[in-house]
DNA sequence: TAAATGACTTGAG
DNA sequence: CCTCAAGCCATTT
């Protein structure tokens, strides 16, 4: 793994999120996959949690592959909001239906 | 060089 | 629905 890939993979996965339309979301997996690497899934999560600060990623689009969000600490609420307000809905647990909001699923 | 870590996933109980 | 275990792989210690 050098420096390139790492910025490559880095590069693509920013692209897709940036991609998100609005009232939709994502998951790993799927970020994975169309980064073309299907088993970067750590690398991903890796991705998303060192994202710059000033970001202007929607990356609260993205959530596991249950529909629920990933998050830990506060910032779940924050997204669960920002989400909602998008026109995403919540079901009772907390969950987000895929075949309706997930993209390209 | 080896061990620990993480916004994950899938499957079993 | 929830918890646990095994698999995953680059980055950090």
């Amino acid at each position: 793994m050098t420096q390139d890939d790492r910025q490559t993979f880095a590069n693509q996965v920013y692209a897709i999120i940036a991609a998100i339309p609005v009232g939709k979301v994502i998951t790993y997996g799927q970020i994975a996959k169309m980064a073309g690497m299907p088993t970067y899934i750590r690398q991903v999560c890796f991705v998303l949690r060192h994202l710059p600060k000033g970001s202007k990623l929607p990356c609260h689009r993205i959530i596991n592959g249950q529909g629920r969000l990933s998050v830990t600490g506060d910032s779940y609420l924050k997204y669960k909001l920002k989400l909602i307000s998008e026109g995403i809905e919540f079901n009772q647990k907390d969950k987000i239906d895929l075949r309706k909001y997930g993209w390209y699923n």
